[in-house]
DNA sequence: GTGGTTGCAAATGATTTGCAGTCCC
DNA sequence: GGGACTGCAAATCATTTGCAACCAC
């Protein structure tokens, strides 16, 4: 299964509209997202939460729980993996990119919406925006009739330090 | 696994032969990046690039082993998969992005670099390219001293068709 | 109460790999 | 002839799911 979209009564694509949402503690986006869904408000995913919220970089989902149970937090990883699709859904997570080993998250609340620079050696992610880059999307998006929701840019190459460290063939 | 370069970005791949690269046929140049590494250029392998270039839409692993197959090609799951790897480390191939199901592939060959608009209902991908889109990455990579093999922007969203029959809440 | 939750273990599904028999160079 | 290849089945691995005990509302 795939790409699911919250049951919403009225709410537009969370990360659509930052307004109203960028005043709300994330706690309380999620309170309210799933309350919204007739779904609970438990220890677990608060855990959850506050630990994607506390981790400034992008992390796995086996990562999250490891870090979570290392701070005592009665979480199984089946329960991670459960609640890390509710944060996506409530647009306080996003998906970076997928590789080998997996989905890359980072939490959205408070972050300007950015583009990605992934070192293939150390595997350090580096961030950049642009409102240009922006433009020529919507432009390209428009000319064919494309309604864009969300889109992501991922530079594959060497960061600084590790370019330097590799002898090209 | 190892992530490998391929010859694709601002500045043509200085290491993976360039410059008479371009004129030779599919075949030569697998034949090539085979005899360079002392690999063998088989009928299993020239199946696979031959479906590889004739399917002109993205695909994935068991897709293309299913369509070999289908054509009576005697080629195994585990073989498909090991060629895509080579053929993409020959430059021939391109991951186009990973979902829940997996790899999604594209063929390099007379194609120009593009960027994706993945509509989120039926699947189907648009493309396109820009010049303006490629500096700006360029610049951003520059600033951080970081150097760019290869990217890919993906927008998700809904083609017109899908669009139009899309209920917006 | 009771419907949503959780942990655990088993199930998935794509991709990889160990082997033994084959086949290119 | 020997190292590379291939098919097959078993192994991986991240992620999902069935189930019975639990818990938030």
């Amino acid at each position: 299964m795939a790409e699911r979209s919250l049951p919403r009564t009225a709410a537009p694509a969370p990360h659509l509209r930052a307004e109203k949402g960028e005043r709300q503690t994330p706690e309380a986006i999620l309170r309210q997202a799933l309350k919204r869904r007739r779904l609970k408000y438990t220890a677990e995913r608060q855990a959850v939460l506050r630990e994607v919220l506390d981790t400034h970089a992008h992390f796995d989902a086996r990562q999250l729980g490891r870090l979570l149970r290392k701070r005592g937090a009665r979480v199984s990883q089946a329960t991670v993996y459960r609640t890390l699709t509710v944060l996506r859904e409530a647009g306080l997570l996003r998906e970076v990119f997928r590789d080998a080993q997996g989905s890359h998250f980072e939490h959205v609340y408070g972050h300007e919406h950015h583009e990605h620079l992934i070192c293939l050696r150390c595997g350090k992610v580096l961030e950049f925006q642009s409102a240009r880059l922006e433009e020529i999307q919507d432009e390209a998006c428009r000319a064919r009739g494309f309604r864009p929701l969300r889109h992501q840019l991922q530079v594959f190459g060497y960061c600084e330090e590790c370019d330097a460290r590799t002898i090209d063939d």
